[in-house]
DNA sequence: GAGTGGTCTAGACCACCTT
DNA sequence: AGGTGGTCTAGACCACTCG
């Protein structure tokens, strides 16, 4: 490799440079790839890789044949999901509005869970940390989280990092980083606690998201599920037909 | 470029033999990359996205500077969510059991549609094919779909593609070849006609998708809401921190 | 045919994990 | 040190669109 191109200053910078306008013509079209090349001295594979991760961000569309092209704006207020994000922006940006209000935690065995992962199999007397948080984000309620951490690979969650970032945290402490998250996202009926915690009725809908986190080495982390606020959470997705 | 390589088709042989035992070691360790693409008579690049592909389906997982291991038997019963998918074979299976119970078809003015796009601005005049569909999948209640197609850009549509896939529909009549779709997820209590089509109170929650489909050349070819029954829905995501 | 995006080869080198 | 996955260069060729 001649040398590291850090995907992540191009994509800032291509789409600075395209807020200011100074990439895109009066059609919203961007230099063909060629062009792109020379600009930011990178080749064509690594051009295709910062384009690549802002189609997913539905900031851009490609036309074969044709051009590249500045998608017209996206509604903004909603959570993009993104398959290969490693704490976005967005993730970022909504982290710093994002506040725990209560929360607790305290260990438990197995089999005193309220629910299990349906992937990893539990003997009954492995402990777990199991953790309540209420959350808001722009200081208005916004998500109630239930989550089991597997003691054996964490035994100790700081107050600090509890109100704070879990995430942030877990990536920080090398031993614990993070590969992937399942999600599995659902709709269901608001629990009594959360519909309290967001001055909601009992029978309001909500969006249920069921993870479970695995370290980069493959293991089980935690599992949880997150019960998010109706009425101010949407999530984004752009799907690619090809 | 030496020949076309046809992912798919390694993709489907690299999941047969998976399954069938001849390429997983007791530890469902895969062989290395190097010796993958012997197997398969493909380079480092072509390798790496039939991984990538099966990667975003949760089907393995790799671990720098170790392996890429097959994963634990996932949920399956769930839709996945996955950006770069043509018409894949999830989507294939659930077409085949998916059904329209009933479908109904008028044209309108753009300013007596009930919602529109949020990006794309409508002339008052503007003709719009509204469509209205309740569907089932093996037999059940499963959703209910109101859309709009922009009458400009189809003029037709026939009850066959109304009581199968509008989708393939699109992508075999050569001039509507959909490019890419946006997708909201949100969700939201269920409406009245939805909800006695599934049998289920008014007051229910309901998966609320709200899309937007573009053509492979930009132009936005329909927007519609998808109320899916709460009780037999799920996406799947897989993400990837790095 | 000229120009655009899309895919692939071949080969190099980096970053990480295990021993 | 040696092996594994991860990233990049350089260059070729394919597929699509438009005049």
């Amino acid at each position: 490799m001649a040398e590291k191109v850090d995907l992540d200053s191009i994509v800032k910078r291509m789409i600075s440079e395209i807020q200011s306008g100074e990439l895109v013509d009066d059609n919203l079209k961007l230099p063909s790839e060629p062009l792109l090349m020379k600009h930011y001295q990178i080749t064509h594979y690594a051009l295709r890789q910062a384009l690549k991760q802002m189609n997913l961000m539905g900031y851009v569309y490609q036309v074969h044949g044709v051009g590249t092209f500045v998608r017209h704006q996206q509604t903004r207020d909603s959570i993009a999901i993104e398959h290969e994000t490693g704490l976005s922006e967005k993730m970022r940006r909504i982290g710093i509005n994002l506040t725990t209000k209560t929360a607790s935690q305290r260990v438990i065995k197995a089999s005193e869970a309220d629910f299990l992962s349906k992937t990893y199999h539990f003997k009954d007397d492995d402990e777990l940390i199991d953790i309540k948080r209420y959350r808001c984000l722009d200081g208005k309620p916004y998500l109630m989280e239930h989550s089991y951490y597997r003691k054996s690979l964490i035994d100790n969650i700081p107050m600090k990092a509890l109100y704070g970032s879990l995430f942030e945290y877990f990536e920080e402490s090398r031993k614990t980083q993070i590969g992937f998250i399942d999600e599995i996202i659902m709709s269901t009926f608001l629990p009594q606690d959360a519909a309290e915690f967001m001055n909601l009725s009992v029978n309001s809908p909500s969006l249920l998201i069921n993870d479970e986190s695995y370290l980069s080495n493959g293991e089980l982390l935690a599992f949880s599920k997150q019960y998010y606020n109706y009425e101010n959470t949407k999530i984004f997705v752009v799907k690619k037909i090809h």
